[in-house]
DNA sequence: TAAAGCGTTTCACATAATAAAACGGTGTTT
DNA sequence: AAACACCGTTTTATTATGTGAAACGCTTTA
């Protein structure tokens, strides 16, 4: 038992491992192989599953593998603080999406990631496949970028020191020193570009979101195929996401730090 | 130990009773009062709450007070089955709800409920406060009347023995006969209304979506005040419904029970 | 027909969860 | 200012409960 981990109750622990097993590029699972990827024995990897299975968090297919069930998609709807902050921006999300005609995403800065709220697909527009409720590096993304470069100094120097920046295509920033500029230039003209950072062919722009304190509080951002997202459209993509901001601003007012 | 919950790890059960407890009406909770709530002992609710916040699972609010935290925010948006369900309706629900000027749902049938998978707002009107996540009473909701009147006579049966129809507003039926009869004529309409039944005030219309085989496998619903929601337009709400109902149809041939 | 995979069950054992009581803090009442 | 009544948190011996190796029954593959 080291120090930061108290008391902590182990088969929650490991109940947890095991949801976090779930994700979107393996949604399902054999029991072997669960206990393979969580490192517990098959028979404890059994008993958790069952015990969620009782539970409706987790539910088994035709094919007897497991996956994650309905109590689970009950209580991510019941987080308050992400409940309010989607009830408070889908509105002005959703007429920016139809306005500009491509995805747009809303995220917060989460232990050094970008944190995705909530997301308005155009109507016609290509779809981008980012998830609510999924994260982003920070160096691979523009709502990312942009919320570090509007955090505290302390924030920063903590990202600095604890992350290393990782490639993603030819394009992304890895050098610290050009990142710190990049990231002073996104504090002075007040938006962040992705272009071909995070992934090749996606292009991406994110504006900052003001509480009623003058700190930022969110990111809100619009992405589009670089074949359509052209640079000199950039201004207009940035009024349209701004009335946007504008009318979340006044929505999310009285939101701290989130 | 009874015979069905054989060998299920009463830690893992005790946190999602524990989860359960933060819901709409009650988000936050301190230890000692959860203890109550749950006939916990405290000192166990205690460590079940430190381990849940270790886990991001729950977290502590400025006024000690604990509430739902962003890992299940995370994971619910992971729910596969769920979440494409989710993907598949939004565009074809929030276009009717453009078109029809009112909240409108999109339901399954789920432990003998209603269980909403997915919402639009239309972007002026007034907004019901049923959230993504949520229950609603098979009798106390046109999606549920809807969905048990196009279930197998099984899952009929099996309703009418084990629940109660409990009242909600004067025009509630309770009533196991007229209910019957109530679901019949829904089956002939090929919609159900909720006229003021679950809340006054609150009219709602609903159609129901099938699937290549021929099966019911949701419902879509149009909500909005009796002061707009006009008898005599629910020929017209229904052609918008079936539009969108269209589309959905499409979308989700392959789904099967849900 | 054998082998290799799967999810599941069993059971002796030891770990890890438990609950009562005490602690240290804060806010309220007298 | 003292007494009280809350709160979240920590400690502790006790024992209930989670554990994992091995066996089971089944299906799929060789």
């Amino acid at each position: 038992m080291n120090a930061d981990s108290k008391n902590l109750n182990q088969s929650i622990i490991k109940a947890f491992a095991v949801l976090d097993a779930f994700t979107n590029d393996k949604k399902e699972w054999g029991v072997r192989e669960l206990a393979t990827k969580t490192g517990y024995n098959k028979s404890t990897v059994y008993r958790l599953l069952s015990t969620l299975v009782s539970l409706n968090a987790v539910q088994q297919n035709d094919n007897e593998k497991y996956q994650l069930g309905s109590k689970l998609f009950e209580l991510g709807n019941r987080v308050s603080i992400y409940k309010s902050l989607r009830d408070l921006t889908n509105e002005p999300i959703q007429k920016v999406a139809l306005e500009i005609q491509e995805t747009v995403l809303l995220g917060i800065l989460k232990e050094q990631q970008a944190f995705h709220i909530n997301k308005a697909d155009s109507l016609q527009g290509l779809k981008i496949s980012t998830s609510i409720g999924s994260y982003a590096p920070v160096n691979g993304s523009a709502i990312g970028k942009l919320l570090l470069a509007f955090s505290s100094i302390e924030t920063q120097e903590t990202f600095f020191n604890s992350i290393s920046l990782e490639s993603f295509t030819k394009n992304t920033i890895s050098s610290v020193s050009k990142f710190k500029k990049e990231l002073l230039q996104i504090q002075q003209q007040q938006f962040a570009l992705d272009i071909e950072e995070s992934e090749l062919g996606l292009v991406c722009i994110a504006i900052p979101i003001y509480n009623k304190k003058g700190k930022v509080i969110a990111g809100i951002s619009a992405s589009g195929p670089s074949s359509r997202f052209k640079m000199e459209n950039v201004s207009s993509y940035i009024q349209i996401l701004q009335k946007g901001a504008n009318t979340i601003e006044q929505n999310l007012s009285d939101f701290d730090s989130l």
